[in-house]
DNA sequence: ATCGATGCAAAGCGTTTGCAGGGGT
DNA sequence: ACCCCTGCAAACGCTTTGCATCGAT
C-alpha cells in the first residue's frame, strides 16, 4: 500500500524534469524524509537530520529544497493545524493517502487505507455531479482523522504526544 | 443542513458558559462571520468587515476575539493550506461539515453534504477498531475537497478565484 | 563558462503578547 | 470596585528573500 521510496536515478529524473537541477542537498532532505516511514517531520526536524550528513547545510537551504521536490511531485507539504509548534510537516509519499493528526501534540501520521479516488462519489453522487457541472477539478482529497490518544490506553509501547 | 447562526442573547451563554465576558467587539467579529454564509474569511478581512461599526477596532483584538469565540465552541479554525495569503481562515458554523478548497486562490467554501460521523467505520471497519484498541479517541474528521475551477466553465456567474 | 543552488543574514508576514487605560459584571 | 478586555506597539516564530560565492551542467 505504500509506493517505495525513489532512488537516487529516480529522484534525479523527477528533478530535472520539473527543471531542476540534482544536488547532494536535495537529495539528502529527499532521503530523510522517506527514512521516517509514515511520520512526518518538520523543517527544522529534517534540518537537524540532514546535518548529520551535510553539517554545514542552512536552515533555508533545506525550505528551498523542500520547496523544489514539491514542485518536483516528490514531497507533499502538510501545513500546520494549530497544534504542536506551528510548523508544517512535509511528506515523501507520492501516492495519495490519508492521515491521523494527534490534537495534543501536532503530531501527523499516514493512515493504512486505501485512497478512493471517487470517494466523493460515493459520499454524494449527486454533489460529486454538480461540481463537475460547475467546471470544478477535483484533484484529491484532504481527509484526516483528528482526536487524541487517551492517556490510559496502551499503544504498542510507544508514546504519541510528544512536547507539550 | 445548516444551522442558523446564534442570535445575540444566545451568543452571550455561550461566550459566558465558557467564562468569557460578552463584548461588542466579539458580537461583531461573530456577526460578520454568519453573515459570509458559507464562505470564510481570514482575520484580516474580519478585520476590515467589522471596522464599519466599529472604526477603531484593532487586528489584535479580532484575533483575540476569534481566539474566545473558537473556546466557546461558536467558531472553528481552518488552518491555511498555503495557497493564497497563507493566512487561517475562520468559519462559524457549530456543526461539522466538509470543504472545497480552491488550489488557486486558497478560497475555502463549505460542502452541503451531510457530515457523517461514523465515516472511517463506513470507509475501513477494521481500521476504525483497531485504532480505538489503541486508544485513539477520534474527534472528528476534517474533510476537504482539493481542487481548482477551471477557467472556461460557469458557475452561476460568479468568480471562485481572488487575487493572484 | 554559464546559470542555477547554496549559505548566511536580514527581512517578511501572520499571529501573539505586554501593558496601560477602558468597559463589562 | 473588581478584573477582564481593548487597543496600541513591539515581539514572536516559521518561512522567505537578497546577495555573494559555490557547484552542476
Amino acid at each position: 500500500m505504500t509506493c517505495r521510496a525513489l532512488d537516487p536515478a529516480e529522484l534525479r529524473s523527477a528533478l530535472e524534469a520539473a527543471g531542476w537541477r540534482y544536488t547532494r542537498q536535495r537529495e539528502a532532505v529527499y532521503r530523510i524524509l522517506s527514512q521516517v516511514e509514515g511520520r512526518h517531520p518538520s523543517a527544522e526536524e529534517i534540518y537537524q537530520g540532514v546535518k548529520d550528513s551535510i553539517p554545514n547545510i542552512s536552515l533555508a537551504t533545506v525550505y528551498k529544497a523542500l520547496e523544489a521536490l514539491e514542485a518536483a511531485g516528490v514531497v507533499t507539504k502538510l501545513p500546520a493545524l494549530g497544534a504542536g509548534d506551528g510548523s508544517a510537516r512535509y511528506d515523501a509519499r507520492a501516492d495519495h493517502h490519508y492521515h491521523l493528526r494527534c490534537l495534543h501534540s501536532g503530531r501527523v501520521e499516514d493512515l493504512p487505507t486505501p485512497y478512493d479516488p471517487d470517494l466523493l462519489a460515493r459520499l454524494d453522487p449527486e454533489l460529486d455531479r454538480r461540481l463537475r457541472d460547475q467546471g470544478f477539478h477535483l484533484t484529491g482529497y484532504r481527509l484526516e482523522l483528528v482526536g487524541y490518544f487517551g492517556e490510559g490506553a496502551s499503544h504498542g509501547g510507544e508514546t504519541h504526544d510528544e512536547a507539550s
